[in-house]
DNA sequence: TGTCCACAGGAAATACGGGGGT
DNA sequence: ACCCCCGTATTTCCTGTGGACA
């Protein structure tokens, strides 16, 4: 009876202090592609990213002379809007062209996950309806006249637009002879190839061969400035949130954060949506503080999630050392955190490694920043790492509990 | 000054596993 | 179905090293 008052009471209390209207609008994931050109619509329309949109139309505009435009390459960090700008650029053209009677069919070919380059000619085919999807048994070249022969069916220009190019894993020189070689000299089609990279230097790894047929030009998204973050923010707060679940200040101080971290709209929006979730929990607005504390939390599931994503050894070995280094408040040497790991092995029935590899997983822990490993020598006393670990309680406390999970065992453990 | 500790970390060997070719 | 090849993970082997100590 208590418990069902209580629940209520508690319901109730987050009701009234509702302050997320719209979920959708704080996940870039979920929301339709309908929707996303929308509120992009709303952000080019207060001038954000004009000077690429100009550059973009400039670069296609000889498609209205019936000309044909060279190829396209955009660079710029995660987060800088490459392929929605580009997506939504493409949208607009495509609707332009319809109305001006000109064929024109566009393509997007996401490369965002790596694969090779057999997986992603199969993908293209797939989306030209060339060819089934094959995991194997059927060779590359066959791969490639299938598509060919489907492009010889089409009119006037095909874009294609290559997201994340440098993610071509391997034989990344034959998949891009074919599409820049081989391909426009095979099809009636005016080919323009757009290639998306956060590389800046992507295309100094391509065969010279290829490289100077590539006729290219370049365009560089900058990470964005407070300001346009501040008009992004402003767009998605609109949309998601109930007006009044913000306090003063609240979208000025994100956009500054993000912008001196990393100018990224979609870690800033996800900012917004960790403030959200925590003020709503504790029935509060929006305020500053609650930044703070988004910010350190974002910051400890990441770490959370690099050690669900590692490998059992790895996640075994920072075990060891967390626990190792807690109640003897000092650095841990590599023998001792060793002989830690190995026993932790022991215990749940994983084949221990060498304490070659062990020194190995240790420098990767250190690179991913979860321990700090210096080496030290003690003269007489030898030469060795000490390791020491400068996370807080809390994240400690999380991490071991997620590793123990990982491992099916119950959270006690000295 | 030489010794020697307790490892670091490079190189090569070996094990493993999956995908492609036939 | 079978084999081969290649890339990756791990082991084995080895040489190198800063400085306390005698």
């Amino acid at each position: 009876m208590q418990i069902e008052n209580r629940i209520e009471r508690q319901i109730e209390s987050l009701l009234e202090h509702n302050i997320i209207r719209d979920r959708s609008y704080l996940d870039d994931e979920q929301l339709f592609r309908n929707e996303q050109f929308k509120v992009l619509k709303a952000i080019f329309y207060v001038n954000v990213r004009q000077k690429e949109i100009d550059g973009l139309s400039a670069h296609f505009a000889p498609i209205f002379r019936d000309d044909h435009p060279i190829h396209l390459s955009i660079l710029g960090k995660t987060g800088t809007g490459k392929t929605v700008t580009i997506l939504y650029f493409l949208n607009l053209i495509r609707n332009l062209c319809t109305k001006k009677n000109i064929p024109i069919r566009y393509i997007y070919l996401d490369l965002t996950t790596p694969k090779p380059c057999f997986r992603a000619l199969n993908d293209l085919a797939c989306f030209l309806d060339a060819s089934k999807r094959y995991k194997k048994g059927i060779s590359l070249d066959e791969l490639m006249c299938r598509i060919e022969s489907k492009i010889q069916t089409l009119q006037g220009y095909f874009i294609l637009l290559i997201d994340e190019i440098d993610h071509v894993r391997r034989d990344m020189d034959s998949f891009l002879k074919f599409l820049v070689k081989r391909l426009p000299q095979r099809v009636n089609v005016r080919l323009v190839l757009i290639f998306t990279s956060n590389k800046l230097n992507w295309m100094e790894a391509i065969d010279p061969r290829v490289k100077s047929f590539l006729k290219i030009n370049e365009m560089v998204f900058n990470p964005y400035n407070a300001l346009d973050l501040k008009k992004i923010l402003s767009l998605r707060i609109e949309k998601a949130l109930h007006p009044g679940g913000i306090a003063e200040g609240v979208v000025e101080k994100i956009a500054a954060i993000s912008s001196r971290t990393h100018g990224d709209a979609r870690k800033a929006v996800e900012l917004l949506s960790k403030s959200a979730q925590l003020a709503e929990k504790e029935g509060k607005v929006i305020t500053v503080e609650i930044v703070d504390k988004a910010l350190e939390e974002i910051e400890q599931d990441k770490y959370v999630a690099m050690i669900r994503a590692s490998p059992k050894q790895l996640q075994a070995a920072l075990f060891a050392i967390i626990t190792g280094s807690k109640h003897s408040t000092k650095v841990l040497h590599t023998g001792d955190a060793y002989g830690r790991y190995r026993s932790f092995c022991d215990r749940i029935a994983l084949r221990a490694l060498t304490q070659r590899a062990f020194s190995d997983l240790v420098s990767e822990l250190d690179m991913c920043g979860f321990v700090q490993a210096r080496l030290r020598s003690h003269g007489r006393y030898g030469r060795t790492k000490e390791i020491a670990v400068h996370l807080s309680k809390e994240l400690i406390k999380k991490l071991k509990q997620v590793v123990l999970m990982e491992f099916d065992l119950n959270p006690r453990w000295p």
